[in-house]
DNA sequence: TTAAGTGCAAAATCTTTGCAAATGT
DNA sequence: ACATTTGCAAAGATTTTGCACTTAA
């Protein structure tokens, strides 16, 4: 959905020191075209001639260098998506609001949305927070 | 922590026609003497004698009538805690903040905070939600 | 040329399924 | 006595590990 161009991919690789490989271009051109998050199973599918174990491992840099973060849906399954900023290795800054369509089982990144403070009991300090909803997207409300 | 007597999930099976049997008012109790939501593997430690599989079917049947809601830590582990109310049948209402401390890992179910509201985009229909934040908690926070 | 990344085979885990024996009502 | 629930064995799925071959720099 976004128009990013396969220079910017080449780019965000260059800056994290991984080296420009076709799978991990591939990866980050499948994310980038969706506007949801992208299911590990999906991910599987649509890279078919990549080795699953290669994808494994490709997920997991890109989370460590904070490329990508990780969702979880409401079956528990890993859900990836491109970080639209200020994430930085080892410390994820995805305090957006993710929505979990119960129909289509889509998930929504709604990086836009302004989010409320809330107050944490004493002696509980959060570096990171996250909404989670669930329910019926755009597509899966109407009929 | 709570102090619920064995009465009260005798009562709590009947409710929901389930027989009361071993396994399952031991993983009721185990439950209900921790302050933190209870991870799957953890369980299957506390309950070494009871099969694996047992402890997989008698969560699911938990989870489908509204006994317990299951969250998912960081590492996408399945952790468990007794729904404290208004939970129904395949509907459960968990509108509370899940706290995953990043040091111990433990998973806290903070009910009585007041959660603020939110908008969603045009179109996204939410039946439910909750605040998922991460950082150290009262015991990690210290020293 | 060589360090990093990939693919394949195989191990280790985790989750589900089927069925006979045990248990609660 | 009968329907549920459990335990065990085994199948299926997911994730990790080791190592030789390939590729980007």
């Amino acid at each position: 959905m976004t128009t990013a161009t396969n220079n910017t991919f080449e780019h965000l690789l260059d800056q994290h020191h991984l080296k420009k490989t076709v799978p991990r271009l591939r990866v980050l051109a499948m994310m980038a075209e969706k506007n949801t998050a992208t299911s590990q199973p999906d991910l599987e599918n649509l890279m078919q001639d990549v080795d699953r174990v290669t994808l494994y491992r490709i997920l997991n840099v890109f989370e460590e260098k904070g490329i990508i973060h990780k969702v979880f849906d409401l079956n528990g399954t890993a859900n990836y998506a491109i970080c639209t900023s200020n994430c930085q290795e080892h410390h994820h800054h995805d305090e957006h609001l993710h929505f979990n369509c119960t129909v289509c089982n889509n998930v929504y990144c709604l990086n836009d949305l302004s989010l409320p403070a809330f107050n944490l009991p004493l002696g509980f300090k959060a570096n990171g927070f996250t909404i989670y909803a669930s329910g019926t997207c755009q597509k899966c409300t109407k009929k």
